[in-house]
DNA sequence: ACTCGGTTATTTTTT
DNA sequence: ATAACCGAGT
């Protein structure tokens, strides 16, 4: 296969000796673009094609459903095969076997799985419940203790008791398991500990599994849990079959439980191991390699990588220093659209003498003190930044920060010079409010009483059940109470109005898709006359209910309930990178997080000031440093031909301007490995 | 139950 | 600066 297959893809001498390693385990530990993840895709094509494993035996882990996606149309390329293998993150394979599973935990097949706000919705209750004060204790803080204690496999019981705080956390974890079952519901954390619990506790199912995956993969190694690497190690146990990708120093998920030493004791877990080490990188120029060089070493105990390149040449990364966030943002729009467009002309800014328009005038007057001479000047500027003309491969370009935040001013001066873009995250397609409360109905025809959809959605649009109503309608389902729920219809006939309306739907024919009950939601819940009030915001969100059934139209074919379930499901676990558009000519804007595995030929990385990068809640611990440290890393090593690096000397934060220190990662880098632009 | 005006927290990073 | 939140008045 490697003279056909792994030729049309090249593949250097150690890329290959990973390709066609014997079965059991293999560790490709690698810098930043050296071809791991090719590698890794190679390697199953030759599993297929050299060892004729069947697809379906094989598993393989990815970072987003979008990776995933990718490797399969890569994998149908190369081998054109309609069988492929299972790949998913770790998440998505959760909900399959747990969908399979399901009955072995107490839950029923069409359970539905709760996203963070669901989880914050139902921690309310709880705290309130448990006389908490949600204003002192946030609800985010025992999402975030919850989810950790998951991704570290530990149940309430393992929790420490020594403080009230703990003993706190502890009851409330405990009656959060307990509502989630109720609902027939599970969150994120879930979706990975029950399968373990399942395997733990029935060795027939473990088997099976086992069996069924004799060859496992992960891509983004070092970015795995404790959860994670238990389920992995299971699945291997017996056949060892086991090929992981990672680069310690792109480790960038501790916040969320990811520990570096799954990747560092790989060898420790299977001594048989066999490790690639790859060190020609294929994507990035010299110059930028050496500037992620001189920035990884701020990072202590980072294993030792060599990483060179064939691409000598290529652009000196630019460095400015912006006087503000504003003038960040022009900086970064007028740099590309010297790039799309050419240089235009200079000093575009200079206003002639007889230009007597307002703005003429208050160009020839600048204001005497400095702060509101900064702000006269980006504010003159703004009004002579010109439009990009050519829009072509704009998708080549992505502009990378530390938080989403960072991201307004950005847009706005995007708009400004008629730059397409799409940013990445933030508010979600399916976080928004009118598509949440969709989804919420549509939730409600799977499971009536699921109350955090009900909750959500009860009164809106208002139907006059205010929190007393709700209150009391809870009790009511909860303590599965005839009487109190015929006396509370009778009461409100809104409430009796909304189950009769949530079961008409329910009972639609069998023939109706789920596009019809989608129209149905809208129209007989009032939800769409509530909408299009004639508002401006109202068309808007309108608009994004049209593109919910754009969505929704994929799984038509199917009878309604199982579409529904697969959609929701579908939705639940859509990353943010996923709903990327790569292919349509828009500069990406978005969290260096999100820009693991990607890669550019030209990144702004922006904000590079301290309090940002390194963020101010990871400067307290050496150990959230290095993490930044290796943020900084990963961002710039996305880059393969321009680079710019980008700080501003003030920044407005909550309201009120402060002035920005450059970053200490900055002064790693040697002059010499820079060109500095000097401010217009 | 709703609506308005004042108060308050908000900015890590994500499945 | 802005959105989410809370309490008082309707
Ligand atoms: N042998 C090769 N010859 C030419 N190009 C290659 C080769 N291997 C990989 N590439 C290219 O190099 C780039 C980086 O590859 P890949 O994404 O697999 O690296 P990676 O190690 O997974 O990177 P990262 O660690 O940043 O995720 C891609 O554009 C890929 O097509």
């Amino acid at each position: 296969m490697t003279k056909n297959s792994a030729e049309q893809i090249g593949l250097n001498q150690a890329q290959l000796e990973a390709v066609k390693a014997p079965l059991g385990p293999v560790l490709i530990l690698a810098g930043a673009g050296s071809g791991k993840t090719r590698a890794l895709t190679m390697r199953i094509v030759y599993l297929i094609k050299k060892l004729g494993l069947k697809p379906h035996s094989i598993l393989a882990v990815t970072f987003t459903n979008k990776a995933a996606g990718e490797m399969k149309t890569r994998i149908i390329g190369l081998i054109g095969k309609s069988e492929l293998p299972t790949m998913g993150t770790f998440h998505s394979i959760g909900v399959r076997i747990l969908r399979q599973e399901c009955a072995l935990v107490g839950l029923d097949r069409d359970f539905l799985i709760y996203d963070s706000d669901d989880q914050e919705s139902l921690l309310k209750d709880i705290l309130l419940r448990l006389r908490i004060d949600p204003t002192k204790f946030k609800p985010s803080l025992f999402a975030h203790l919850i989810d950790r204690a998951k991704n570290n496999l530990e149940e309430p019981d393992d929790l420490p008791t020594q403080t009230t705080f703990d003993l706190n956390v502890k009851k409330v974890y405990e009656m959060y398991q307990t509502e989630l079952r109720k609902n027939n519901a599970v969150d994120f954390g879930d979706l990975l500990v029950l399968p373990v619990r399942i395997f733990q506790e029935h060795d027939d199912v473990l088997l099976k599994y086992q069996n069924l995956w004799q060859y496992v993969l992960v891509d983004e190694y070092q970015d795995t849990n404790h959860v994670q690497y238990i389920f992995t190690k299971m699945l291997v146990a017996n056949h060892q079959n086991i090929f992981v990708v990672g680069d310690d120093a792109q480790a960038i998920y501790g916040f969320r439980g990811a520990n570096l030493q799954n990747i560092l004791d790989f060898e420790k877990d299977y001594p048989e191991t066999k490790i690639i080490r790859l060190e020609q990188n294929y994507r990035s120029t010299q110059p930028i390699l050496s500037i992620a060089q001189k920035v990884i070493e701020l990072s202590p105990r980072q294993h030792k990588k060599t990483l060179w390149t064939e691409n000598e040449k290529g652009m000196i990364p630019m460095f400015y220093s912006a006087p503000d966030e504003l003038a960040e943002a022009y900086f970064v729009a007028s740099k590309i659209i010297e790039i799309q467009d050419g240089k235009s002309n200079e000093l575009q800014y200079e206003i002639e003498d007889t230009d007597d328009t307002i703005l003429g005038r208050i160009m020839r007057h600048p204001p005497a003190t400095p702060a509101s001479w900064l702000a006269w000047r980006a504010g003159a500027r703004s009004k002579i930044l010109p439009k990009l003309k050519n829009r072509q491969r704009l998708n080549n370009i992505a502009i990378l920060y530390r938080t989403h935040a960072q991201s307004r001013v950005l847009e706005e001066v995007m708009i400004e010079a008629s730059i397409p873009y799409q940013i990445v995250g933030g508010l979600k397609f399916y976080e928004r409010k009118e598509i949440k409360d969709i989804l919420s109905y549509l939730r409600l025809l799977i499971n009536p009483n699921d109350l955090v959809s009900l909750k959500r959605v009860i009164n809106v649009p208002p139907r006059g059940i205010g929190p007393k109503s709700f209150d009391l309608l809870k009790e009511a389902l909860i303590e599965q109470d005839e009487k109190e729920l015929a006396k509370l219809m009778d009461l409100k006939p809104s409430v009796k109005h909304f189950f009769e309306t949530v079961n008409l739907i329910q009972n639609l024919d069998e023939s109706a898709d789920l596009l019809d009950i989608l129209r149905q939601v809208l129209k007989l819940t009032g939800y769409e006359a509530f909408l299009r009030d004639g508002s401006e915001e109202g068309e808007t969100r309108w608009e994004n209910i049209q593109e919910l059934f754009n969505v929704a139209g994929s799984f038509r074919k199917m009878n309604w309930k199982e579409g529904l379930t697969k959609f929701l499901e579908e939705v639940a676990l859509m990353t943010s990178v996923d709903e990327m558009d790569l292919h349509s000519p828009k500069v990406t804007l978005m969290t260096l997080h999100q820009a693991k595995g990607l890669e550019f030929e030209t990144v702004f990385l922006v904000g590079l000031e301290e309090g940002i990068l390194p963020h101010a809640r990871s400067m307290m611990d050496p150990k959230d440093i290095a993490e930044e440290v290796r943020l900084t890393y990963v961002g710039i090593t996305r880059a393969k031909q321009q680079l710019f690096l980008v700080c501003a000397q003030t920044r407005k934060q909550f309201g009120s301007r402060n002035i920005s220190i450059p970053s200490r990662f900055l002064k790693a880098i040697p002059e010499e490995l820079l060109q500095i632009h000097e401010d217009f």
